[in-house]
DNA sequence: GCTGCATTTCAACAAGCGTTGAAAAATAAA
DNA sequence: TTTATTTTTCAACGCTTGTTGAAATGCAGC
């Protein structure tokens, strides 16, 4: 039997849903309005996805295998090129957060709404208990342990906190709010994800140092 | 003319529209959802604040300058008692976080609302351009000001990049996902403020000092 | 041609939405 | 008490929402 042809509609909704509940969040979209600017008819998302609920889902699970193998391919390239010490710390925040920002410059800008529709749900208190664990608990064990025995002796408790930090700034980050391009007056730019991000590698791993201990000290 | 007594159900809509917009968002809550959890009919939301958006911006507004007014006078008391060159990091991110934690101490369970509520607006692409501006511009720049000064030769980009870092880090722990909790075993409590502000502090200076360089130092 | 199946549209439904004008109740002033 | 004003409720409006069943369309194999 042959594949059959896969539509180029059903992506397009996919596309302009993530595009529309990354700016507007699961309650500020309408699936008419969702089918109108993917120019098809409103009951054809439900045809494709069913439920409301279930395109949003169908939203995240399309790229979702995708960017966590990305990241934890990341992490196992420097583990691999390490010593028996293990990777630093910044060589282990760097494979947490590059993938993202190669994701972001595929040319498909689909990745920065998807990006930015994960912002939206890691920050919401009603939706990040739903669906972050569910999308990343796994990855981020991987990271934790990896960090654990880059900071030898740090406690359990400082490396969560440390990561909750990182986890904020990368979470306003994906956001793409652009409050940073007002407030430093243009000489910052929320699409300048390269900047972003070598701004925060350093910062985070220096604050990952400060709190948890200085025993993991800086390597090249 | 007598001051009309406040009649307690006005603030109740407040009490109850910044807790249902904090969990749900602007799109996420009706006014019949907010004037059944306040045990008022739904007209009464209209004959108080008008439509809908006039609500979402007095919920906003009734802790506005209360807050502003308690970041700059502990920012201007850290000024007043540090010497010629000014506060230290440290200081300068304790005064911007700390009235926080006191305002989510007071036993008033509104301020922790109110505070993820801020968090969901400045991490939303939508709502982030259309109000934290008005909210906080004034407040940030004070703030950065300080942190120009206590970082001398700090290229200001890298400034406005660290403070990006330090807005999610804040945000992320101001929205009370408590991903953290589940995270780490319970280890850590999204509830528990003293203890994040505890280590976001030396974590955010730690950074700002790196990516800023080395100039300034740490003091007591 | 026709047949079967996946895709897409059409049309409509019941429910819920924000909003409003007028009635009712509570309060203050006289 | 009577009057005037503010506060609150009642009842309804026009509109939009998510969802669904039936009809139409497109496309494969025969």
């Amino acid at each position: 039997m042959t594949k059959t042809r896969q539509a180029p509609k059903r992506e397009r909704i996919l596309d302009v849903a993530e595009e529309l509940f990354a700016l507007r969040g699961y309650d500020g979209v309408t699936l008419r309005q969702i089918a109108n600017n993917a120019g098809v008819d409103v009951a054809l998302a439900s045809y494709h996805f069913g439920k409301k609920l279930d395109l949003f889902n169908a939203v995240f699970e399309r790229r979702a295998a995708h960017l966590n193998s990305a990241r934890l391919d990341a992490l196992k390239a420097c583990q691999a090129s390490a010593d028996a010490a293990g990777p630093s710390v910044e060589q282990i925040i760097e494979a947490f957060l590059r993938p993202l920002e190669l994701a972001q410059e595929t040319g498909d800008p689909g990745w920065q709404n998807y990006l930015a529709l994960i912002a939206y749900i890691n920050n919401s208190p009603y939706w990040g208990p739903r669906m972050m664990s569910k999308l990343f608990d796994g990855l981020v064990s991987a990271f934790i342990a990896a960090l654990r025995k880059a900071l030898p002796g740090a406690r359990d408790e400082d490396i969560y906190w440390c990561y909750h930090n990182l986890s904020g700034a990368l979470t306003l980050t994906l956001a793409q709010t652009g409050r940073i391009d007002k407030l430093s007056g243009g000489k910052c730019l929320s699409a300048d994800f390269e900047a972003a991000y070598d701004h925060m590698i350093p910062f985070v791993a220096a604050g990952f140092r400060e709190v948890c201990g200085r025993s993991g000290k800086k390597r090249a």
